[in-house]
RNA sequence: GUGGGCGUAGCUCAAUUGGCAGAGCACUGGACUGUGGCUCCAGUGGUUGUGGGUUCAAUCCCCAUCGCCCACCCCA
């Protein structure tokens, strides 16, 4: 711990060649949603404070005492963003998005902050990488959020994963539900723990995910939010399983299932990993939510998203292979020869060959021990015999076969083949 | 914000009752004048997270502080 300086607590680099896995997952999820129809939208890190605390909202800690808030030098209250949607909602009404044809489909990547106690799987800055669909309400579309999150996670080989879905009803049907769920708690308050005490005021709803033992022994007998749905929210919900099961995607019901934010109406999904992801587990989660829009000053418009945890999906990509070494390692020896190495390896590199130079005046043998070390596909010896003959030696190091070759034949030979 | 655990070399970890800070791996070089991997040898690398205190003496005991980890809360 010599360094002057250390990165703040609960941020992180990403290093390679964790990078490179990283890559292969927005790459990858790219691939994906263009397929589905997706396309990337880029909005800004930060917001005006506001925006959060009317699509958030209040019941949720991310706003109350997770945003890192602070006052410009304009005297405006501002905040770095905490999570993707209310962005991606309010670029959509700013810039009059639903005068284009619905549905309107948008993908996006990149950090958000959220100011609390770090632990596995949780960061202050971490990246999300979501999606968000507007203008149709129709089920068959959260099918097939759905159904694109889970093709993301499976081309990704991700296996041991599980779909949770509910229904959290409509600005109709939860008040009720909220209501008849208090009343079911209100006789037995004092038994609850105290976080559940809180939520009773809060959001009665979270207490039936609370973990603590007890107080799932008490809700055992709670009513549940499936038989208080109205019948259009029923409908959409048995809608969208059909369509899962038509589908052929696993899901399973969990009706104790909450989400965090308050903007979501309907339906609710959670993909859990199986191990090595601690209690945070959840590596994407998402919703439907129909009011947003609206409320941002925009006509009524339907719309679903999801978000998912780049770290959780980069730890649970366990990194396999060795890092790729370069394909060619130029071994030279002498002045001229560090030349004609320099000169050979940038008309390669111009070619978009991998090559590294064995620099510096070591022997050969120190320079053929590092192409090993780094894992070189071959080596190029270049020395005084060389120079003169005009003819390359070379070296595949992981067969064992060598040769001799003039330039142009090394250039063709190792022009990016693979 | 709350609770618990842990800070010794780049990494994983030792260090007896409080008594000269060590090993393996990694890195660099050599043994082997221009042919890697295996083996052997050597070398580089540390104010023991930081600051106080107790003591003849602190990696060890005490206090504070910072950081990391895990869990709660909350949530991707």
């Amino acid at each position: 711990m010599k360094s002057r300086f250390t990165a703040l607590k609960g941020v992180a680099d990403v290093l390679p060649p964790e990078t490179g896995l990283w890559r292969k997952i927005l790459n990858t999820a790219g691939l994906v949603m263009s397929a589905y129809g997706y396309e990337e939208i880029i909005p800004p890190v930060i917001e005006q404070t506001e925006l959060f605390l009317r699509s958030i909202g209040d019941s949720s800690d991310i706003v109350s005492k997770e945003m890192y808030t602070f006052t410009d030098k304009g005297g405006r209250s501002v905040s770095l963003r905490p999570e993707g949607t209310a962005s991606i909602v309010r670029a959509y009404v700013e810039h009059n998005l639903p005068a284009r044809p619905a549905p309107q489909k948008f993908f996006y990547s990149g950090p958000m902050f959220r100011y609390e106690r770090p632990q596995k799987g949780r960061q202050r800055q971490f990246y999300q990488l979501g999606a968000e669909c507007f203008g149709i309400a129709d089920p068959a579309v959260d099918a097939e959020m759905i159904t694109m999150v889970m093709a993301i996670l499976g081309r990704l080989g991700l296996k041991g994963l599980s779909l949770e879905l509910n229904s959290i009803g409509c600005k109709q049907c939860r008040p009720a539900f909220r209501e008849r769920l208090r009343e079911f708690f209100t006789p037995r308050l004092s038994e609850l723990c105290p976080d559940c005490q809180r939520r009773y005021e809060q959001n009665p709803l979270r207490i039936l995910d609370c973990k603590v033992e007890r107080c799932g022994e008490i809700r055992k007998d709670a009513p549940l939010i499936s038989e208080t749905l109205c019948q259009d929210c029923r409908d959409h919900f048995a809608s969208l399983v059909g369509f899962l099961e038509a589908l052929g995607t696993p899901h399973v019901f969990n009706p104790h299932m909450v989400r965090g934010l308050d903007y979501y109406t309907r339906t609710v999904f959670e993909v859990k990993g199986d191990a090595g992801l601690g209690a945070q587990n959840a590596v994407a989660a998402g919703g439907r939510y129909d009011l947003l829009v609206s409320e941002f000053g925009g006509p009524e418009t339907p719309a679903i998203g999801f978000a998912a945890g780049m770290e959780r999906l980069a730890g649970l990509l366990r990194q396999e292979a060795a890092a790729p070494g370069p394909a060619l390692f130029i071994a030279s020896l002498g002045a001229e020869a560090a030349t004609e190495a320099l000169k050979l390896a940038t008309r390669l590199r111009d070619g978009g060959t991998r090559v590294e130079l064995g620099w510096g005046g070591f022997s050969l043998k120190s320079q053929l021990r590092r192409a090993d070390k780094i894992n070189a596909g071959s080596v190029v010896i270049i020395g005084e015999d060389e120079l003169k003959s005009g003819k390359f030696k070379w070296k595949n190091l992981k067969d064992g076969s060598s040769g001799e070759a003039g330039r142009e034949e090394i250039l063709k030979q190792f022009s990016r083949a693979e």
